[in-house]
DNA sequence: ATTAGCACTTAGAAAAAAGAAGTGCTAAAA
DNA sequence: TTTTAGCACTTCTTTTTTCTAAGTGCTAAT
C-alpha cells in the first residue's frame, strides 16, 4: 500500500540513520528529495502509520521500527558485491596454507569484527560424523596415566589421570585394548552411551578396578560433547556505539555474551545467511545477530555478527556469506 | 617524620577511601577519633605535605596518592587471615578431584572475581622442565596426518597436517621412529633447536621428502611454547567500579586488556605476593595489579588480581596468597 | 598541642532560560 | 488530487544561573 517515492523515502532514512544514529527528519531528507519537506512529511506519516517507522518524541524525526529494518533487509536492500576492499583482507587468511582451517576461520572473524565494529562469534563443534578412530593411553611417571582420544577426522582431546594405587600397568592395557577393539569406527557422539551400555557391562570381566579406569575414560569421550567452541572478536565493540552510552547497557549486553546459555541463544540450523532483528533474536531486544551455519567435512558451526539493529545490513551480509563459502571450500577436502 | 596518630588517621582515611570510593573530610573522619576535626584537618596537611595524601581540588577532602598507598600497604595494613566464607568456597574446589589442576586454578581464580569484583588472570605455560615422552603419528583418510606430541607430565599437544601426495606412509612412519629415539626425554623448550640443528641435517637421510614432513612436526612442537594460556575472569567487571564510570575510561583499559603484549604485562617473576600500585604497574596508571608468580611440577605462570588502586588489598592478598599455597600443593605431586 | 569559629572555595544538583530540530495542520498553488 | 509554503506548537538539548553541601585554611582562644 505504500507508493514507489514512500519506498524511496524508507530506504534513505532507514540508510541515513544507520550512518548517523540520529532520527532523520523531513528537512534534513528533502535534500535528498525533489520534493519539498512538507511532502515527504506526508510520506514519513504513511510510513509510519503502515509501522516502518516511529518517533521517540512527538517532535523528533522518525527512525526505523523494526518491521522498517524488515521490510529493509528483505525489499530494499540493494544486494551490492563484497567490497574489493573487505574482500582483499579476507581473501589473504584463506589463500595462507600456514593456517588451519580452524585459525582461518577464528581470523577471519577477527577482521569481520575490525572492519565492521561489531561483535562477531563463532560457534564450532565436532562434526556428528566424527568417528573414533583411537584411543590411546601413555603411561607417566607415578601412577598418572594420559588417555588421548583420536577421530578419524583428526580431532583429538585428551585427558590426565590420576589412578589409584591398586590399579596395575596390565589393567590399564588391557582397557585401551579393550576400548580400541570395541569402539574404533563409533560415531563419537555414541561413544557415551555405548561406553555405558555395552562396554561398561563386559569390562569387569577383563579388568579388577574397571569403574575407575572407566570413569577416567568416560571423562576424556564426554569432552568431545561438551566442546562447543564459543569463539568471540570484538566482544566490546559495542562501548563505541552511541546507543550504549550508558554503562549499564554495556554490562547488561555484555553479561549476556558471559551467560551459560549463550551458545543456545546463537546457534544456527540454516544454512542460510539470516537476520534476526530486535525482538526476533534471542538474545537481546536491542541488537540484532546475522548468522548462518557452516559445515565442512569435520565440523559444522555457526557464524554470527552481532550489532546494534541499525547495523550496517548490505555489509555483514556480503561478508558473511563470503566467509561461509570460503570455509566450506577451505574446509571440504 | 610522622606520628602514631598521623599514621592512624591515614589508615583510617586509606580504608575509608577503600569503602567508599569518596574523599575523605576531617569533620566525617572525627566520628572515629576522639579528637577535634581541626586537629585532624592539621594532621591531613601533614600527611598532604609528606606526600601521602592529595586533594582533587582546594576544598575537598583527601584521597589517598600512590605513596599513601604504598605506605599503606607496607607498613600500615594488618595482615588478618583470609576470611571464613572465602576460604570455604575456595577449600571446596581445592579438595575436589575431579577437577585436575588447570581446572581448579581457572576456577579459583573465576571465584576471586566473583567476591571481590575484580578482575583476574591467569597467565600459564607449560613449565621448562616438561621433558618430552612420545611423538605419536596417527594417519587420516586421504593425506591427513595428526601429529601428537605428549610430556612426562601429560601435556598433549596436536596438530592436523596435510602431507604432499608423494609423501609414503613408510617415510612418515620412519619420520616418527626418529624423532621418539632422537627426542625422548628432552626438555621441551630444547625440542625446537634440537629439531633444527640436530635432527634436520640427518633427516634428509632416511626419509625422501623430508622438508614437508619436518616441517609440519616443528609445527606441531611450537605450539608448546607458544602456548602461554592467558585466561580471564570477570574481564568486564570495571564496569561497576565508580571510578571507571566514563565508557571511555572502560574502553581504554579493555583494550588494554586485550592488547597482544598483555602477557609480558602480566606476567611476574617473583614467588611473592607483590603489589604494583598505579603507576609502578607496567598495565595502566588507573589501577592496581596484585600477582605473584606459581610454579607446579609440570607448570608455571601468574596469578593476578587487577582493580582501582583503591582496592581491598588485605582481602586480595590474602586471596592469592592462600590460592597460590593450595595450587603448588595440588600441583606438587 | 588542641580546638572553636569563620570566611572562602568548589563540585554538583536543581532550576530556569534559550535554542535547535522537528511535527501537524491549514490554506493556497499546481 | 497532490504538492507546497507558512506557522503555531512540542520536545529535547544545551547553556546559564542559582543554591547547597562538604570541606579547607587560618586566626585566636583554651
Amino acid at each position: 500500500m505504500i507508493s514507489t517515492r514512500q519506498k524511496d523515502v524508507l530506504k534513505a532514512i532507514v540508510e541515513e540513520y544507520i550512518k548517523s544514529a540520529r532520527p532523520v527528519g523531513s528537512k534534513q531528507l528533502s535534500k535528498k528529495f525533489k520534493v519539498s519537506s512538507a511532502t515527504l512529511r506526508n510520506d514519513m506519516m504513511a510510513l509510519e502509520e503502515e509501522g516502518y517507522l516511529e518517533k521517540q518524541h512527538i517532535s523528533s524525526g522518525r527512525i526505523p521500527s523494526e518491521e522498517g529494518y524488515r521490510y529493509y533487509v528483505d525489499s530494499l536492500m540493494e544486494p551490492k558485491k563484497i567490497s574489493g576492499e573487505d574482500m582483499l583482507k579476507l581473501q589473504t587468511i584463506f589463500s595462507n596454507n600456514e593456517l588451519d582451517l580452524n585459525g582461518a576461520i577464528e581470523k577471519s572473524l577477527e577482521i569481520i569484527s575490525d572492519i565492521t565494529n561489531y561483535t562477531s562469534v563463532v560457534l564450532g563443534r565436532a562434526s556428528k560424523d566424527n568417528n573414533l578412530e583411537k584411543v590411546e593411553v601413555i603411561p607417566l611417571s607415578g601412577n598418572q596415566i594420559v588417555a588421548i582420544v583420536i577421530t578419524d577426522k583428526g580431532h583429538v582431546e585428551n585427558k590426565q589421570i590420576t589412578l589409584p594405587e591398586s590399579v596395575e600397568a596390565k589393567e590399564v592395557s588391557k582397557t585401551s585394548e579393550l576400548l580400541n577393539r570395541m569402539l574404533k569406527g563409533t560415531p563419537i557422539d555414541e561413544v557415551g552411551s555405548k561406553l555405558e551400555f555395552e562396554i561398561k557391562p563386559i569390562i569387569g570381566n577383563y579388568v579388577k578396578n574397571y569403574e575407575v579406569l572407566y570413569n577416567a575414560f568416560y571423562e576424556a569421550l564426554s569432552n568431545f560433547t561438551a566442546d562447543t567452541g564459543v569463539h568471540f572478536s570484538g566482544k566490546t565493540n559495542i562501548l563505541n556505539m552511541p546507543e550504549f552510552s550508558a554503562v549499564d547497557d554495556v554490562k547488561n549486553i555484555i553479561s549476556k555474551f558471559e551467560s551459560k546459555d549463550i551458545v543456545s541463544k546463537i546457534e544456527e540450523t540454516s544454512g542460510e545467511v539470516k537476520v534476526y532483528i530486535g525482538s526476533d533474536n534471542e538474545l537481546d531486544d536491542n541488537v540484532t545477530v546475522i548468522k548462518t551455519k557452516y559445515k565442512t567435512k569435520d565440523k559444522e558451526g555457526t557464524l554470527a555478527v552481532i550489532g546494534p539493529k541499525r547495523m550496517d545490513y548490505e555489509r555483514v551480509l556480503n561478508l558473511l556469506e563470503y566467509i561461509k563459502s570460503e570455509i566450506e571450500k577451505k574446509g571440504s577436502n
